[in-house]
DNA sequence: GTCTATATATCGATAGAC
DNA sequence: GTCTATCGATATATAGAC
């Protein structure tokens, strides 16, 4: 299966500067970021499922055993990530947004934006939303992911004065972005920029349709089933 | 290399015993099918990533090799287990439907289903969803899926007579179902049946605001975001 | 069709030297 | 902090016997 490795090279380029594949030096005593970059590498080429400490320290040109003086085990490396993940996104998308826009604009816009991170970012998206962590056990995570649910509540409560309408349509809206990155990554709006675009398009109109229509989202109003006579 | 696989003892239990958990027995001359549905069992189990050939055989009480009589390999078993996810969806969902609702309360009702599907075999649809497989390998993949497909495609047309409106609007609410259905599974809604209800719920009412404000996933009217401008 | 046995990998994690 | 060496576990897949 996996041959790219070759033969155990162990030092063929006696050049300097550009490190083949294997032997690329990590800034010494910054081996646990460097072990973050090279998760977040290597769960792009592989997934998050392929991703192991050993494939990661032997990129790094370091020992198997390395990676132990930094992160406890496996899962800690990737908690790291999933934090680094909420970091890079939250410093992507709250910046660009615009407090002054209508909060419909905004919201669309924050969909983009999950969109388009999930997709320039496919390894941190992956990692947060497949690999399943103890989150008891890694509170970091939720307090890493605190400032992005403070933004998105910010908005769908500018949107619904309504706390329970505002949850719903939070929610809904969540959900919908989620759905189209998935489609997306699995490859449903084909590939390339042009998937990235009509995916980002696509979830961003959705959400001005839910709250377009986010009238149907209230619980009070039982029209959903719609079976009117009791029999 | 030593040998810790060396030890004898294994011959030594008595195999044509009643062996509680891993010789539990299977129809004889339909290891195919008994694989499937111990595949389907395990990954219920310990998710799709963790499922292995030489488990399911394991708990099988067969030999490892057994599989490959049947199976080329683990991506050709997990390919049979998708085409049973499908077949087994479209045998749930299709019937329910009532050809003389109204399409909204269809399309809800889609919606509705495909979340409890999720959340009742959520194996299969584990499988389905983040099992990446290769569909030129296996085109009888797409081929289970059709039904499901065109019952989709029939209810959006239904609705909208405009071939891309339905479309739009037929992406959007799958992909909005897949996310409350991913959200379940990642436990966001909680644990337990309520948990099951309320994203069945979230997901039917979010269908419904899609339809009722489908106006604004039309992409004749340019009301997502400000174009960029190419200064 | 199924088994035994084995080849071939890869992994996580630890102990102890430097 | 990092390395060498290694243990123990588990996996996929094949060959050949029955």
């Amino acid at each position: 299966m996996t041959d790219a490795r070759g033969a155990p090279s162990l030092n063929a380029m006696p050049r300097s500067g550009a490190s083949p594949a294997q032997g690329r030096r990590y800034h010494h005593g910054d081996l646990r970021a460097a072990l973050v970059d090279t998760a977040i590498e290597l769960i792009g080429e592989r997934g998050v499922r392929n991703f192991s400490l050993a494939e990661a320290s032997r990129r790094l040109g370091v020992a198997v055993s390395a990676p132990y003086a930094h992160f406890a085990d496996r899962d800690a490396l990737l908690a790291a990530v999933t934090v680094h993940a909420f970091e890079t996104f939250a410093g992507e998308l709250l910046p660009g947004l615009d407090a002054d826009q209508d909060p419909s604009a905004r919201l669309a816009a924050m969909a983009r934006g999950y969109i388009r991170f999930a997709a320039s970012h496919r390894a941190l998206f992956e990692v947060v939303y497949q690999v399943g962590l103890d989150k008891a056990r890694f509170p970091e995570i939720a307090a890493a992911e605190q400032p992005l649910n403070d933004a998105f509540a910010a908005c769908v409560t500018a949107l619904s004065g309504h706390q329970t309408e505002a949850d719903d349509l939070a929610t809904a809206v969540e959900a919908t972005a989620k759905g189209h990155a998935v489609f997306l990554l699995d490859g449903d709006f084909g590939s390339g920029q042009a998937a990235v675009d009509e995916a980002a398009d696509r979830a961003a109109r959705a959400t001005l349709a839910l709250i377009q229509g986010r009238q149907a989202l209230r619980r009070t109003e039982p029209e959903i089933a719609a079976p009117p006579d009791p029999a």
